[in-house]
DNA sequence: TTGACAACCGAACGGCCGTTAGGTATATAG
DNA sequence: CTATATACCTAACGGCCGTTCGGTTGTCAA
């Protein structure tokens, strides 16, 4: 990852203040107006940018500006759909009432309102991380992570987050699927481990991480 | 807020999924083309979903498509209650006050005041019997249950009773160590059968059995 | 002096963008 | 029967989108 000059520096900058406070990249023009550039201008920056590793021009046309080790989700203030079920959670002290969201099948969104199944509270020892983090259920289908003691109709504890650090167990949305597996950064791309020999891991230049396990629970009877 | 009708939802749903996925809302047409529709007709539907108050649509031009998480606080069961005095005693209608008894050893009662290491607050929805029912928590040591999920330094939640059925892990007092195993009656004896084929099964005239496991937890991190 | 790099310009391309207009067909309520 | 609502359609508008092309200016190192 080669250096940035000041100029696209600012440039940089000015993007991702812009997606903190919409919710979405800036588009050419847009980056363009504020500097006083042509788009053609912005666009030759964009390409350096993106060249030295910094940003990515996805392929979904208008605004698929991306900018890797950001969140991948909209603004922190005025935030999406997911928080407003989060929030709802009746926090206290000692614990908090944390939301399940069923198995998580194709294309349905992990924390609509209407898949909120049921809320289990859990005590604030059994997650770690900050006060003010996020939380959500999940009952696990499959049998990728069985070696490490998540089994098929398990239920996992996760906390929110888009980024996740190697070794750790994520979900992560794969295509239309939410996954549980072990992240791990590599040169280029991200893989996915399960924890099951008779599975192969699975590569990607890019994954959508929606948070990582904190917990697993499991009832019997 | 009014209510959506099922299509509404749906594509409220599918906008919410592809956020997720992709870090932006989706183009009109973008959602067209994934429920075979004109992008006029979706006009439509996203002009209702606004106007229902389920989404706003930004001034930015493309991609503007914001979904406010506020409003809905519906907020359901476990929202914030007054401590009550059952609560202090460690039992409530939703959730109760297990205590850990941390690895349990030696001809030590299991339940005594003086091994409770802490109490861990369970929601009712986990602990699977009836009301009056006693429950702990132990931590598991060893490797003897790993192919049942149970790792080692798991905890585990144990209803306390003094029998058991056939395929049930219990806890069992074998000579002076508590075990976790699982329990099958055999005649003029009882198998107490590890869940690692690298251990065969213990066999006893009679054992003393603490409890059945209910609920197994483990935390990451 | 040559050449690479940064930092711009204007003009244009083809296409996708949100949006409007005007229509059909179906269902449900008064 | 009428009215209202949902759920779509085709066709088009004006404009913004990313992107390309060919150019200019400056700076710094070989």
């Amino acid at each position: 990852m080669r250096e940035l000059t000041r100029k696209q520096k600012k440039i940089l900058d000015w993007v991702v203040a812009f997606k903190a406070r919409h919710g979405l990249p800036p588009t050419v023009r847009e980056i363009g107006a504020h500097f006083g550039m042509a788009s053609s201008s912005v666009f030759d920056h964009l390409k350096l940018i993106e060249k030295k590793g910094h940003i990515r021009r996805g392929k979904l046309g208008a605004r698929s500006l991306e900018i890797p080790g950001a969140a991948t989700d909209g603004a922190p203030a005025g935030a999406a759909a997911p928080l407003s079920v989060l929030e709802a959670a009746g926090d206290d002290s000692e614990s908090l009432a944390v939301p399940e969201v069923g198995r998580v099948a194709a294309g349905v969104p992990l924390l609509a309102q209407e898949n909120v199944e049921g809320r289990v509270r859990l005590d604030r020892s059994m997650l770690r991380g900050p006060r003010g983090a996020q939380y959500f259920i999940l009952r696990v289908t499959g049998d990728s992570m069985v070696e490490a003691g998540i089994l098929d109709g398990d239920r996992v504890v996760v906390r929110r987050q888009d980024t996740a650090e190697d070794g750790q167990i994520v979900v992560a949305l794969l295509e239309d699927e939410a996954t549980v597996k072990r992240f791990y950064r590599e040169s280029g791309r991200v893989r996915l481990e399960p924890a099951n020999s008779r599975m192969g891991p699975i590569y990607a230049r890019e994954v959508a991480v929606q948070g990582v396990v904190v917990c697993s629970l499991r009832t019997y009877g």
